[in-house]
DNA sequence: GAGTTTGAAACT
DNA sequence: CAGTTTCAAACTC
């Protein structure tokens, strides 16, 4: 039986303790629940799984990552595919493989894959290694101290729980392993599990951080959880868990500078039916360790039946997580654009595919396989996992450059979108920010920026050059919500709408003094280039690429969200839209647009400091307002409905009766003026007539409207007339 | 279009 | 964190 800690269990998530609890109850006893609990680093001795006939080691630590496609892929048959990458940074305190079974030991076997057939048995292949001496039997494997990161829980045919554990050297905060200077280990788990058909999905990352990294090593505890199901005929169904959580030691309260790390949302059912579920494991490990870089991950969200997963969510290193979206162009070869869920901003980042010298050192890990070299790896951050949720497989094979999917960064299954861990390098100034920084970023080699080494473009830039291929980077907080079909709207548009982009010209700004680097200039805040503006001394576009990029770093530096979208979601159950500051109104009312929440057309909350506040939901003032603002953009409408329809009626007038109706070489104009015609004039006029009278003019400027209008109205009538003559002078 | 008002951002 | 200054947009005339 397995126990869980009162101190794992605070470190649990809520999802993780939810499951947990649901385990508590049903499986473990009280005496379970007094598991001395153990000081840190040192993870917390949990109870020996004696139940536990086998433990999988997965992706030996000396596998590094330039280990074969073949050493990373563990797959079903079902088509389902793991990916696992090595880990050759992690270091740690595992207790499931070194307290949890014989099976441990020093020497484990190499093993190039993990089968699970339908039946959910997890077969160990091995490779290499000594299989003999370690006493198991096909298909068992024992964990090697060094590298594993894995966890998984399973059913072997025969009903037994299989593990795939961590070694007990996981995660301890990394200044022991092999690569010396790895300072952190992010490993990210997901698990999904349903009786009998245990689906899981992990993905670590390790990451070596160049000296100046100061992230703190992840600290990893492994859970056991023993739920079972009901009875079955398969027998007795057992699933073993095992949740790895990172326990951050720093910075929990700065999603951006945190490397991601684990988490896990366990998923149980209670009915074993589920059809084969897909699992990616992915990782990317290699980062040059004088990139100062950070391995990348690729998760992607599991393809399950909706109705039985609660979710599987892989939670940064806050808790939180968020997608992300990169966007590799085919031309340049190596832009990627990142795009986080819920906001507009569009994070692109040239990526330049090192697969020379940067590349080839490979963290001090043992990479035994030099000759795979793959596009590498660019350090996002921390906090950043990618994956490729929603495009098609077909797209991404298209789109995604070759390095990419070499060396063991593509995990493809039958049922799932493939996964796609993108090359990363790192991001020395600005990346403990990345997820925050201004929408439309761009990141881009800077010249001659020194050590910032990216320009930070907007992505209408970016927008411009071909793409084809787009990755999802899970960062720190929104895994969950970030849904397949959003995901893939934002995926079909391009991490910015078609629309978006070509109909939403901002407005351009005016300022003077702020070389349009502060928050104060809209353009800069909404991470665009000043394009048609009217500001003095510009510094927001690309000739003063590192200056900007500064100005970013700056404004993050005092504020972390700052590039973030003020007005986002209220509360867990709230729908309505709210400012995440409040406004500060005094004078105001907060009916003008001097007001935040106004402007965004929403009505000021709680949290709002504003005096004199009328923005809430019973004022008057704040209704007749909406009333206007309302009527008024109903007669806009109405107003470009009737042009609309004006001038398609003229053409389509125009194209009917061109051959038939002509003068002297050329048809009249009142020729136009048919009954469609005259009655899109008036929907024109009377519009203006409308108009005039809400705004109480007068009649004689009522008038003047109207007849302006007519005059308009004729006109357009006209050059159609005339357009006509000119284009067709032999049907004319 | 110039000048004023306003409140967020920036600064102290 | 509070008070002040700066800034650019919103607004008024």
């Amino acid at each position: 039986m397995d126990v869980v800690s009162p101190e794992l269990n605070s470190l649990l998530p809520d999802e993780i303790m939810d499951t947990e609890a649901i385990a508590m109850e049903e499986e473990l006893p009280a005496e379970h629940l007094a598991a001395p609990p153990q000081s840190e680093p040192e993870p917390p001795q949990v109870p020996m799984e004696t139940e536990l006939p086998e433990i999988v080691s997965l992706c030996p630590a000396t596998t590094s990552m330039q280990m074969t496609s073949t050493d990373a892929q563990c797959s079903t048959s079902s088509g389902t595919q793991l990916l696992l990458a090595p880990s050759s940074l992690i270091s740690g305190t595992t207790t499931s493989a070194k307290t949890t079974s014989p099976a441990v030991t020093q020497n484990l076997p190499k093993i190039s894959s993990v089968t699970v057939p339908a039946n959910h048995q997890l077969i160990i292949n091995k490779v290499s290694g000594a299989s003999a001496a370690d006493g198991k039997s096909p298909g068992t494997a024992v964990l090697k101290p060094e590298g594993q990161k894995l966890l998984v829980a399973g059913l072997s045919k025969t009903g037994q729980p299989i593990m795939l554990a961590l070694p007990h050297t996981w995660n301890k905060p990394a200044t022991t392993q092999g690569t010396g200077d790895a300072k952190a280990q992010p490993t990210q788990i997901k698990m999904l599990t349903t009786v009998g058909k245990p689906v899981i999905a992990v993905s670590s990352a390790s990451q070596l951080m160049g000296s100046s990294s100061t992230l703190q090593a992840q600290q990893l505890k492994t859970l056991q959880i023993t739920k079972k199901p009901p009875v079955s005929t398969a027998g007795p169904m057992i699933t073993k868990l095992i949740i790895t959580k990172a326990l951050n030691n720093k910075g929990l309260s700065s999603p951006a500078s945190v490397a991601p790390v684990v988490t896990g949302r366990v998923v149980t059912q209670s009915t074993p039916v589920t059809p084969p579920r897909t699992i990616t494991i992915g990782e990317t490990s290699t980062v040059p360790q004088n990139a100062s870089g950070n391995s990348k991950v690729a998760i992607s969200p599991l393809k399950s039946p909706s109705k039985t997963v609660k979710s599987v969510q892989t939670v940064g290193g806050v808790g939180t997580s968020q997608f992300k979206t990169i966007i590799p162009f085919s031309t340049p070869p190596n832009v990627q654009q990142i795009q986080v869920p819920g906001s507009r901003f569009h994070y692109v980042r040239l990526v330049t595919a090192t697969t020379g010298s940067s590349t080839a050192q490979s963290s001090g890990s043992t990479n035994t396989n030099p000759s795979i070299q793959p596009a590498k790896p660019v350090m996002m951050n921390a906090a950043v996992r990618m994956s490729v949720p929603i495009v098609s497989a077909q797209s991404i094979k298209q789109v995604v450059p070759k390095p990419l999917t070499s060396a063991a960064q593509v995990v493809t299954t039958s049922q799932t979108p493939q996964r796609l861990i993108m090359p990363a390098t790192h991001l020395p100034q600005i990346q403990p920010n990345l997820t925050n920084l201004p929408p439309g970023t761009v990141l881009t080699p800077a010249h001659g920026s020194g050590n910032m080494g990216y320009a930070v473009l907007p992505a209408p830039y970016v927008t411009q050059i071909p793409q084809s291929a787009f990755v999802t980077l899970t960062s720190s907080s929104t895994f969950s919500t970030a849904t397949p079909i959003q995901t893939q709207a934002r995926l079909s548009l391009n991490g910015l709408s078609t629309s978006e982009a070509t109909s939403r010209p901002r407005k351009p700004c005016n300022c003077t003094r702020s070389q349009c680097l502060k928050l104060y200039c809209d353009c800069f805040a909404n991470g665009e280039f000043c394009n048609n503006c009217n500001c003095v001394n510009c510094f927001n576009n690309l000739d003063h690429e590192s200056e900007r990029l500064k100005a970013i770093k700056s404004c993050l530096d005092r504020n972390p969200v700052a590039f973030k979208p003020k007005i986002g979601k209220g509360k867990e159950g709230e729908s309505d839209r709210r400012h995440s500051k409040g406004c500060n109104c005094k004078k105001s009312g907060c009916l003008k647009n001097y007001c935040e929440c106004y402007e965004a057309k929403i009505m000021c909350s709680s949290i709002c400091k504003c005096m004199g506040c009328k923005n809430f939901e019973e004022s008057p003032e704040r209704k007749t307002l909406m009333h206007l603002a309302d009527a008024a953009e109903v007669r806009v409408q109405q107003q470009t409905a009737a042009k609309t329809k004006l001038s398609s009626q003229i053409s389509d007038l125009l194209t009917r009766t061109t051959p038939a109706i002509t003068s002297g070489g050329g048809k009249l104009p009142y020729t136009f003026v048919t009954k469609e015609v005259a009655e899109a004039t008036c929907d024109c006029l009377l519009e203006q007539a409308e108009q005039a009278e809400l705004t109480d003019q007068p009649q004689a400027v009522a008038e003047r409207l109207i007849l302006e209008e007519f005059g308009r109205c004729l006109r357009r009538i006209i050059s159609f007339a005339g357009k006509v003559k000119t284009d067709c002078p032999i049907n004319c």
